[in-house]
DNA sequence: TTAGAGAATGAACCGCAGTTCATTCTTGGC
DNA sequence: GCCAAGAATGAACTGCGGTTCATTCTCTAA
């Protein structure tokens, strides 16, 4: 049997009593763009329910009913499921790197950038909990096809970092007989580390100072007396 | 229909000329219990298929036939496809536990056996490599079957760096003032962090040396002149 | 009021994959 | 050689879930 040559029977439809809240604030809304509110609705609802089932257990209609729309208008604003986790973990990199690349306009010393870096990272758990436990879930792969984008945005990460520790190296604030790299992944790891048990034991902490503790350790080490 | 009532048909068995290696090296192996070799093939079959594949992209067949053996068998050995995985990580985990708990024995100062834990930590890499990719991708949730036993094994990893690092405190070897949880947050992510990047960018690292230089940067520091 | 264009719906399609179990193969004792 | 008894097989079963698309709804312009 070809599909669409039998279909529909529907009973019916029960009676037009949904909320319908598209009270269009705006007069010439991007219809299905980026743009528009049910977009953006989606895009939550899908963090959401991936943060709570993962992305293999939240089936598209899971997230369609979180969203409040029906499974199939989630093929309007998106070309698959993938499409919609890969936008969702974009976009928070992208606000994530830019927010760094201000900061850093005018603020200048090495150690002060280290401690921004890891103060955002670390402030992410409150920023929005579900991206958080998302971004410490899915994305340290388990699908290739989240492996290979969210490795660049890894990896941008990492560059950032290095390049701050190499140029405190040449002002001679930092010793220059550690690798760059190490560094840098050390700072990372130990960062992402401590965010991820806070989202999984559901421990709290205040960003700030747990930044200042983490760069405090980097750079002084816990060795006693200097 | 009922199942169980019009069943198979098979073709006539193709021929056997199967490989069946089963040579009986001992007298009484113990048949489909943990010991036997058919067992232990299935248990690398599936770490292998699932550290390239990721678990949920990695059918039973799949792992089956990487184990020379029928779909159906591993039902014989195992109690679902969770159960090969929660094992293989299990054991992997009990290994690691075991030897740092024997090395203990004779290795007694703090800094050195931060030392060692960080060695055979980064050493997995080069002990089993798809055991490496598997506990950077799998373990790190994305299943919550997953999530709630291996939460286990780390919460025991950062326990014992936890102890060393408090009785450095006592001893008068490391700071007083830092929190022996961060410590120990930052070293395990610090080393995670390394392991993972090798393991995903394919380069290669001396464990020791690693080590050395990763437990250097928790002990002094990165800034210049002490 | 009404046509029609586009947004939204959700049932149906379809393929996949975990698990079962009737059947076949293998082994070891007689 | 023969016959249980257990190991192994793999086709079939079953249910789930991503995606499609015929149909319905909504909204604007004439």
């Amino acid at each position: 049997m070809r599909p669409g040559l039998k279909r529909r029977v529907k009973t019916a439809r029960p009676d037009s009593t949904k909320s319908r809240e598209s009270g269009s604030t705006k007069g010439a809304a991007p219809a299905t763009g980026p743009g528009s509110e049910k977009y953006q609705r989606i895009l939550d609802a899908a963090v959401e329910v991936i943060a709570e089932n993962g992305y293999f257990s939240s089936p598209v209609s899971a997230i369609a009913k979180r969203a409040g729309v029906a499974d199939g208008t989630i093929y309007l604003y998106f070309k698959s499921k993938d499409d919609v986790l890969r936008t969702a973990i974009d976009a928070t990199f992208n606000k994530f790197h830019k927010q760094v690349e201000d900061e850093f306009k005018t603020l200048q010393g090495p150690r002060e950038q280290l401690e921004y870096i890891a103060q955002v990272h670390l402030e992410s758990h409150a920023v929005n909990r579900s991206m958080a436990i998302l971004m410490q879930t899915e994305v340290r792969q388990s699908a290739k096809f989240i492996a290979e984008f969210s490795h660049h945005h890894l990896v941008k990460y990492i560059q950032v970092v290095r390049e701050v520790v190499r140029r405190g190296q040449q002002e001679g604030i930092f010793r220059g007989d550690v690798s760059d790299g190490v560094v840098a992944h050390c700072m990372f790891g130990a960062i992402d580390e401590l965010l991820s048990s806070a989202v999984f034991t559901g421990r709290v902490y205040d960003a700030k100072t747990t930044a200042a503790q983490v760069i405090d350790v980097l750079l002084h080490g816990i060795t006693a007396e200097s």
